[in-house]
DNA sequence: TGCAATATTTTCAGACTGTGCAAGGAAGAA
DNA sequence: TTCTTCCTTGCACAGTCTGAAAATATTGCA
């Protein structure tokens, strides 16, 4: 058994190397950084790098906050409109997210130039999308729709940071509600009859 | 300039690459799979596969069917109902996929387990997307909207795929439809005020 | 405190990936 | 044919990542 001592310790640890992958980032592209020296910044052995992270991609995204289990229940009892409690759901999670905005600002960075960054922060959105997707399947009766609005959301959530990279002095929560909106107006378009 | 010869002798030799990637992936998994290999087998040196893909990832995705021009033209100058309009646009769509279902099956399981090819798919897609954003910007005034409605394309592309793999018999033309009518359902959804 | 058990980090060796470069070969153009 | 251009290849090399075992550090407990 891990003791919590440890469990945290190993937090920290993986996020001074994220740490020193980003700084390291900030000068260079990512490409051009060796693990070595990312090892070598965060004050680790190569190979505790590689027991950390399975690669330097995953490194900077380092370890992105889960949709909190807390939320999810909320929102799978929510009683007023389905809309308004994914909002909801989604405004505390871009909660989360704005606590680290320094650092979301240069993964965002990263992910435009590094397919393989990319890649690892879609498996991991995957997983979110798909638990997120079980949570309004008490909700939704269709799991279509189900899946729809999961993908829906997540997707929002992009969308929103990708918003607020291109706007400065845009905050976080205020790309999202732009971004809802214009998911709801798409929605209205959608069940419009022809011309 | 590259002649016309050339260039369909590159394509050729592509799609050797991917064949011979693909044929040793059914056997085992891609990561368990060394570039000579895949070289080997599609009869040509390491190094000339390396000017054909980047990564055995992208050899196995190969080079996957854009967005006709013409049938976002017809998107974007069309008069029917708008869902009407992107779900016959995603339809000539999965028409085209339809040609290489053999592909088309054993990519997506590769995707389902490999992080890097997923990578490389989601970057290729987030390129069509942008294209098809800019095709509905000229039906669709808010851009937000527009990128929305754009997103929920390819992702019902996606999703529609996911439920042809998962299910027997189901036609990919079929799977789309379902993917579509969660779509609608999920939109009618996100406007019903509260119970 | 000090020992034993456990977890973590490091070292080392080695397989694989991916690129630059220069030589050789094949197809098309003149 | 001969020239040109493109493609392929071999080779060398830097970098990535893993396995195994030794060295350290931490924890729980006497």
């Amino acid at each position: 058994m891990t003791s919590p001592l440890r469990q945290k310790r190993r937090l920290e640890t993986a996020r001074e190397i994220q740490k020193a992958t980003l700084e390291l980032a900030m000068k260079d592209r990512l490409e051009d950084i060796t693990t070595e020296e990312i090892a070598l910044a965060a004050g680790v052995s190569t190979r505790t790098f590689f027991n950390y992270y399975p690669n330097k991609e995953a490194a900077a995204i380092g370890l992105p906050p889960p949709f909190s289990q807390e939320d999810k229940e909320a929102l799978q009892h929510g009683s007023g409109a389905l809309s308004a409690d994914i909002k909801q759901f989604l405004d505390k999670h871009m909660e989360v997210l704005a606590r680290d905005e320094a650092i979301l600002r240069i993964v965002g960075s990263i992910l435009r130039s590094n397919e393989k960054a990319r890649g690892i922060l879609a498996g991991f959105l995957a997983g979110e999308r798909e638990s997120l997707t079980d949570a309004l399947s008490y909700r939704v009766e269709d799991p279509q729709s189900a899946a729809t609005l999961a993908s829906h959301a997540t997707d929002a959530i992009g969308r929103a940071i990708h918003l607020w990279e291109q706007e400065e002095n845009l905050p976080l929560a205020a790309a999202l509600d732009i971004v809802w909106q214009g998911l709801i107006d798409a929605s209205r378009l959608l069940l419009l009859p022809a011309d």
